[in-house]
DNA sequence: AATTTATTTACAAAAAACGTATTAAAAAAT
DNA sequence: ATTTTTTAATACGTTTTTTGTAAATAAATT
């Protein structure tokens, strides 16, 4: 009986840790992404060989990805720019996708809600680019009935999904 | 007078590959951030040790990061949307944007231009959270005169700046 | 042409990653 | 309640990679 209370205890303690470990390596590569196994592991307290079993389960399932981000400025792109989009018939909006996924300029696309239908935001190198966008790219789609473009004129944040309110809730993986 | 010859040519080649030699390690880290400086150098045959190099400038002069990005989804922010703030009078700019940068929610902070003054990119756990969030820390602010809240309803693309593109540019280094 | 500065490269020591095997724990089945 | 199955954590030796330093080469400056 006593021996059954320690084992429900051992447990319930690796279930939270289990999670709350899986933040602390996604916190320390959010931040860092080339940090060895090795650091990590040490900064948490954790065999590496764990450490790296859980950040391969953590890119194949896609919780994490590890990219360089580039800044747009240092390699000339100084036309940065959100364009909202309105379409008329509606039936063209999976088209417009299709289309708009392929633009290399486009670096954010969504559906919103609002008075538009659809969100592209777009790095251009400069006006005449993104003139040049507008007009033979994105105007000429059939089913784009009107456009609002507006600039980024200065960019004062860009953040990840901060881990610290995620663990508030109860962590619903997907 | 034939060795000058030579010696001129291996050096105009150089310089070409130069900036080349840049975009093409950008191009590689910017899809896989841990890409090893060894199998880049076989990528592109240049010595591990030059990679080592170029690496260490560009990550110095900030041209590219390497991080770990988390997927909202996966951790449990269900609510992504964007606030765009009208701000009156227009003194309370500065301000503004400095309490908003400490938001924790707020994954993208930018002056744009259109009818209002500041879009902010929030990612919330949901609706409640969101709602609490506008309520809460961002109309209290004194200066906030207007804001309009739209739902990022289904995202179709999150990419980086194409370095294709910025090829084209004579790549201005800031 | 000489000097300075920057870039590329080579190499050896230290550190890290990888593959594999082992151990331990949790869940499921009996 | 015990056994079996599955899953997760860990240890360890080998291979690979990184790191620091020094040398060679090229470019820019004088």
């Amino acid at each position: 009986m006593f021996y059954f209370l320690f084992l429900w205890q051992t447990t319930n303690n690796m279930s939270v840790l289990n999670d709350e470990l899986d933040y602390q390596i996604l916190k320390l590569l959010q931040k860092d992404g080339r940090m060895s196994f090795t650091e990590i592991s040490k900064e948490i307290n954790v065999a590496v060989s764990t450490i790296r079993h859980r950040y391969i389960n953590l890119i194949e399932d896609g919780t994490i990805k590890i990219i360089g981000r580039v800044d747009p400025n240092k390699i000339g792109f100084n036309a940065y720019a959100s364009i909202l989009i309105s379409v008329k018939p509606k039936t063209y909006m999976n088209t417009i996708f299709e289309e708009l996924t392929k633009l290399p300029e486009i670096s954010f696309l969504a559906l919103v809600s609002g008075s538009f239908d659809i969100e592209a935001d777009v790095m251009c190198r400069d006006m005449e680019h993104l003139n040049v966008l507008l007009a033979d790219k994105i105007h000429v789609l059939e089913g784009v009935f009107d456009t609002k473009t507006n600039m980024y004129m200065k960019i004062y944040k860009v953040a990840q999904p901060d881990l610290e309110l995620a663990r508030l809730s109860s962590m619903p993986k997907q």
